[in-house]
DNA sequence: CGGAAAATCGCAAACGTTTCCGTTTTATTT
DNA sequence: AAATAAAACGGAAACGTTTGCGATTTTCCG
C-alpha cells in the first residue's frame, strides 16, 4: 500500500528530486539523457506522481464537481457520460454529486466540494430555487448551470431552447391537420414555463385555441403522468393531440390511455419532450423533442474550462437548438 | 476566489491555528469556551478546511474511486447512484470514471484513480480480461468489483446468483405449462456462464430439451437481440418460450417479434433479465429477474469501507438473490 | 587556453493541514 | 501555601510536490 514516491526514484537514480519533478514535467533545462534515464526508471518504480500533493503547491486540482438531482436518471446519466468523458479528455476528473430531491442537501454536497477544492462545477440544478441556494458559492468557485434555463440571471448556462421545441412541435402537429392540441404540463421552473410559451405562440400563430392541463404535482414522473392522465380522460376529449411537455408525462398519459382503451395514434396523437432513451423502445416509438444532450455536455465543460483556464468573468447563456424526432405516436389527421 | 484559511481565523480568534484545528475536530484538549468561540468565528468567515492539505497529512483521501463502462445505462447508472449516496453517508466522496469499451482506458483511469490517491475502487467490469488488466493495482489499493461474478478469483466482488436467477425464471415458465424453452444469449463472461447454467440446471431437473442460441456479437444491446430475432424467427418455432439472458436482449427480441407479428405473450412467451427500469414501461411490461441494485451498491461500499478502515485482507464473494418479477409477457399455456 | 555564456542541476521555501511534544496556566491536594 | 496534577494551548515537523534562484559544470568563442 505504500507507494513510491520521488524522493524515492530520485534517491535510486542520484539526483535530487526538483530534478526528477522536471524530467517528468518536460521541463527545458533537463538533460535529455537524463531525462530519458529517469523517465526510464519511474516506468520500472512504478511511480505516479501524487496528485494530492501536486494539488496543494499549484493551488489547482484538475478536479470539477458534477451534481446532478440524481444519476439514476436517464437524461442525466447521458448528461454525465458526455461530461466525464469530455472532462477527462481534457485532464480533469469529475467528482459525482447526487443532490437529491431537498435543497439542504445540494447545498451540501456543492459546499463540500468547495472543501474538495474543485476547479469549477457543473450543476443540473433540481428546481428553480437551486439559484437562490448555492448563490454564496457560486462566485468562489467557477460554475455553469446544466439544462435548465436560468433566463436573465447572471449565471453562465447551457441549455436547449425549450419554447422553440415546443414551437416546432406544435407546429408538426398542426400539419399533420390537428387543429385542437391540448398543452399537458406544469410551469414550475423556467424551463417549463418557456415550453408551455413555445406552445402558446404557435397557437397564436396558426390560430388555434389553447389548451392546458396543469398539475400541483411536485415531481413529473411516469406515475404522475399517468393519474393526471386517468383523470383527464374520464372527462370528454374535445382534442386530437397531446402535447406532453416531459416524456416521463408522456410515457404515463401512454399508460392511462391503454388502459382505458384510447388508442394511440389512432384517436389521439402524442407527442413528448427530451427524448430519453426509452422513447426509443418497441411499442413505445414515441414522437418527441430531442435535447442535444452530448453537445450540451461538451459545451458546459468548455464553458467551464474557460473560466477555469482563462479566469474568464462574467456570464454567458449557451441555447442549443432542439429537434424533431417523428416516430410512430402522431397520426395524420384526414 | 482566495479562500480563508486555518491561518486566517487564528490570527482572528487570538490563538495559534494548532489550537483552530483542534477546536473542530472536537479534540479534549481544548477549552470548551474557546472552542465555541473559534467555532462560530469559522462559521463568521466562511472557513471550510481544506481538503487536500488534509489528505496530505492524514495520507487519507476520503475519496473512493468508482469506474463503470458507461454511467449512460440504466443499470449502471442506478448502481452508480445508490453507491454513491451511502458512499457520502459514510464520508465518502466519489470519483466518477468511464471505462468506455475497451481496456486501455479502463487500465488508464484505474492507474488515474491511484494517481488521485483515493482509498478505494469500486469497479463494475467491461468484460472478464478486466481482472487481469488491472491486477497489477488492485494490490496496490483496497477493490471491489461489482455485478460481475469472478468465480474463483482472489478478489472481492459483490453479485447476484445469476445462476440461480436464470433457474428461478425456467421453473416459472415450467409452472405456466411451457416444456420447449429457448435459451437465448451468450457466454462471453461468467456472468453469462452462469445463467446459461442456472437453466440448464433447471432443464436437467424438470426433464426439458434444451434449445440455445448463440451469438458471436460483442455487446449485449436491443440492436443485437434484435438482430438475432429477426433471424431466428425466420424458422420454424418449435418453443413456447424464450428466456433472454438481459433485459436488453429481450427488448430487441420483443422489436423483432412485433414486426414480424408474432404475438408476444400470445403465441410466444418471453422473459429477461435484470429488471431495467425500462422493462416497466407501459406496452413493454416485461416478465424478468430483478437484480437487487441497491443492495449491491451498498454492500459493495461496505464491504469497501471494510477493506479500507480496517484494513481487512482476504476477499469475500458476496452473493444477492435474484427475485422473479413477474409481468405481463409470459402466458399460461392450456 | 582563459573566460564568459549556456546548460544542468541542487537547495529550500511554500502549499494548508494534523499531531506529537513541550510549555504555560489553572485547579487540586496536602 | 506549596507542591503536584490536570488542563489548555503553542511550536514545529511532516505529508509530497513544484519552482525560483543560486551553484556548479560544460560548452564555446576569440
Amino acid at each position: 500500500m505504500k507507494s513510491v514516491t520521488l524522493k524515492d526514484v530520485a534517491k535510486a537514480a542520484g539526483v535530487s528530486y526538483a530534478t526528477v519533478s522536471r524530467a517528468l514535467s518536460g521541463s527545458p533545462q533537463i538533460g535529455s539523457d537524463t531525462r530519458e534515464r529517469i523517465i526510464k526508471l519511474c516506468d520500472e518504480m512504478g511511480y505516479t506522481t501524487n496528485y494530492v500533493a501536486r494539488s496543494m503547491v499549484m493551488k489547482k486540482t484538475d478536479l470539477i464537481g458534477l451534481v446532478v438531482p440524481s444519476i439514476d436518471n436517464a437524461f442525466m446519466s447521458e448528461l454525465a457520460y458526455y461530461a466525464e468523458m469530455s472532462a477527462r479528455s481534457h485532464g480533469y476528473n469529475v467528482m459525482l454529486c447526487n443532490s437529491g430531491p431537498d435543497l439542504k442537501q445540494e447545498k451540501t454536497v456543492v459546499k463540500l466540494l468547495l472543501g474538495r477544492q474543485v476547479d469549477g462545477i457543473l450543476i443540473v440544478p433540481q428546481s428553480p430555487k437551486t439559484y437562490e441556494n448555492i448563490r454564496a458559492y457560486t462566485d468562489q468557485v467557477p460554475t455553469v448551470f446544466l439544462s435548465e434555463n436560468l433566463r436573465d440571471q447572471p449565471q453562465s448556462y447551457v441549455a436547449v431552447d425549450n419554447s422553440r421545441g415546443t414551437y416546432i412541435g406544435t407546429k408538426y402537429l398542426y400539419e399533420l391537420g390537428h387543429r385542437d392540441i391540448l398543452y399537458f404540463g406544469r410551469r414550475h421552473t423556467t424551463t417549463h414555463q418557456l415550453r408551455a410559451e413555445g406552445y402558446m405562440k404557435a397557437c397564436q400563430e396558426l390560430g388555434l385555441q389553447q389548451h392546458f392541463v396543469n398539475s400541483e404535482f411536485s415531481r413529473s414522473s411516469i406515475a404522475n403522468g399517468y393519474d393526471m392522465a386517468k383523470e383527464l380522460f374520464s372527462k370528454p376529449i374535445d382534442y386530437s393531440a397531446i402535447f406532453a411537455s416531459t416524456d416521463s408525462n408522456a410515457l404515463g398519459i401512454l399508460k392511462a390511455a391503454d388502459e382505458m382503451h384510447i388508442d394511440i395514434p389512432g384517436h389521439l396523437s402524442l407527442i413528448g419532450f427530451d427524448n430519453i432513451p426509452s422513447t426509443g423502445l418497441p411499442r413505445i416509438d414515441l414522437t418527441t423533442i430531442e435535447q442535444p444532450k452530448r453537445e450540451m455536455a461538451v459545451q458546459a465543460v468548455d464553458m467551464l474550462r474557460d473560466k477555469i483556464e482563462n479566469g474568464t468573468q462574467g456570464y454567458v447563456h449557451q441555447i442549443l437548438l432542439p429537434t424533431l424526432i417523428k416516430r410512430g405516436t402522431c397520426r395524420e389527421l384526414d
